[in-house]
DNA sequence: GGTTAGCACTCATCTAACCAGAGTGCTAAC
DNA sequence: GTTAGCACTCTGGTTAGATGAGTGCTAACC
């Protein structure tokens, strides 16, 4: 347990850190308005606090930064829960103002807000098809071989894929199928989809249709993938401003990680069930390329229920305080005008 | 004009500029095996190359580097046009072999083999739907409001946009001319799509339909936007490797500007209707930005009219013989398996 | 006992000086 | 026309010293 002193020293130094980005020497924080102690008596506390974990020395006659332990402690016991500044706020207001029709194109357009007001990277996860339920179902023929299977979801969201269709279905029968489909599949959540087109329609099928299993493997492969999240990034070159990154070959890593998809997918996809913020430092990435880097995300949901999420990745050395105000206000507003356009 | 030993020596010292990125000396160049004069007779022939504006020097005593004009003529003349390597002609086979059955999918599959096989950054533009026709047209209710429309090209891809249905306009109406399209407007080419809407469907229409101005304005915004072709970027990382951009600052604008789609679109965009394959040497790409890096892009083509491009960028000390080598099958090749999907 | 002034010590960073090496241009000889 | 020889130039790397920020420790102070 840290005395008040300390924490109010520890978050001096991580304060100082942020927006200096050299080790913060003992003078600097005696210094301050609101610190009324000596050097020395500084110097006497950031021993203790290096003792303990929360601070560390680059080398012996520098300064202090903060240790994952410290941003750590900083994140979940100092960061100030205030800090929305008001032309930030008019900024997210401007961009809720803005009419946009597509939830896609909110999201893509999110993104690029949130790099240009942070200057960090803004990864942010699309909305995920999976819970929301199906509008409208079709197969449309392109030749005597090959269809494209268009889904649209409740959302107005639109996915499509091409499938190939075996010689022995024929155009009327696929058509007799997709009326079924629609007739009876409506309004039933896409992660319900496969099993209740087997429990519900498998029987009828099997009686009015011939090539039955042959239908069912072209529906289920045109049902499978569309469950795939899309990533929006925006601002990845902004890592290269940040002077600890000025090392090409480490941020070389960082955006070789940034350009895989499955894996931002992995990172971003909500934690299991809450809608909280979550912060998670350095090596809690669980990736090297990521050691001194912050990802802060949040999440967006419809009927409770998270769809995606809102990230901000920047060098652990990150502006906690202000990112998570904006990312707390902008998942609450997306998921309030989710909830005005579908319920 | 310059004498063939002039044209031998600038072809010598593109080349070794181009694998060891360092600027090359009299020495070095007499003692290949293919030249058969001392360093001393080298250097008068090389400083009378950078007189005409060839070569150019970073300081008294250091080697020579292509200049801007050197690498044009290296381009237009001396580049040896049978570096097609065995390996990358495989790489390329197994990319056709693999089965996939949607243009979108192969184009953005086709970006990452380029970008690893030459480790450069490819930059690739979707097919471009303009040249495509129509295949199908939905409009589809979401809510009293709102529709999202669906386009189906011949090709197979799927366009689609939401857009709001003025209250005037029932259901039943919006079915009708829905209807009235697909009999009348399929196979039609998505540029000539609106142009027929009038000339065709305008008098028919107005004559069923209660309120044609809105409808048609619904018309129009839903077949308007879906010309915007796709940026698929890949190994944009690569940049990072090469030497010449090893400061942050330079890599950061270029960077930004892979970024900028719009402007890509711009720079990527099937020159004038030609199919060759097109090089341009820094401030070529008239952006301060690329003043160090090429651009070779070429293009891929159904019925003789291109309809995307595949690009790959460098340094202007780049590969040349080897990327518009492989630029040219892969361009080849692509084309040749659209005109075998679609014919 | 907690706090602070004083001081010796450490270590990264900056500068200047120097050296080695690569490459040139010129001249004179072949 | 070609080449050997040589003086000259400029970069890059290394070393040595000076600078200064910051520390830890001790002893004095309240």
């Amino acid at each position: 347990m840290l005395t008040e002193r300390q924490k109010m020293i520890l978050n001096a130094i991580v304060d100082d850190y942020i927006t200096s980005a050299e080790p913060v020497g003992s003078r600097s924080i005696s210094k301050r308005g609101d610190v009324g102690y000596s050097p020395a008596t500084i110097r006497n506390e950031m021993a203790d606090l290096e003792d303990l974990g929360y601070l560390e020395q680059p080398h012996t006659s520098a300064g202090r930064i903060p240790s994952h332990k410290g941003y750590r402690y900083y994140v979940d016991h100092l960061v100030p829960w205030n800090s929305a500044e008001s032309a930030e706020l008019d900024t997210i207001r401007a961009f809720f103002a803005e009419k946009l029709n597509a939830t896609e194109q909110v999201i893509q357009h999110a993104a690029m807000i949130l790099s240009n007001m942070t200057n960090y990277t803004s990864i942010l996860l699309g909305p995920e098809v999976f819970h929301t339920s199906l509008r409208h179902f079709q197969l449309l023929p392109l030749d005597d071989r090959t269809a494209v299977a268009i889904i649209v979801t409740s959302t107005g969201q639109v996915e499509n894929k091409t499938v190939s269709i075996p010689p022995e279905i024929s155009l009327s029968e696929m058509e007799k199928v997709v009326n079924l489909l629609n007739s009876k599949l409506v309004n039933v959540p896409l992660y319900k989809l496969k099993s209740q087109l087997y429990s519900e329609l498998g029987e009828e099928m099997q009686r009015h249709i011939a090539h039955y299993e042959e239908l069912m493997k072209v529906l289920d492969t045109a049902l499978e993938s569309d469950h795939e999240q899309r990533i929006y990034l925006s601002g990845a070159t902004n890592m290269l401003t940040q002077p600890e990154f000025k090392d090409v070959d480490k941020v070389k890593d960082i955006l070789d990680l940034l350009e895989e998809t499955p894996t931002l997918l992995k990172m971003l996809a909500p934690a299991s069930g809450g809608t909280g913020m979550q912060v998670r430092i350095g090596m809690e990435n669980k990736h090297e390329a990521f050691a001194n880097c912050s990802l802060i995300t949040a999440t967006y949901s419809l009927d409770g229920k998270a769809l995606g999420s809102i990230g901000i990745l920047g060098p652990t050395r990150m502006e906690y305080a202000r990112v998570m105000g904006i990312l707390g206000i902008l998942s609450r507003d997306l998921t309030a005008m989710l909830a005005h356009w579908y319920k």
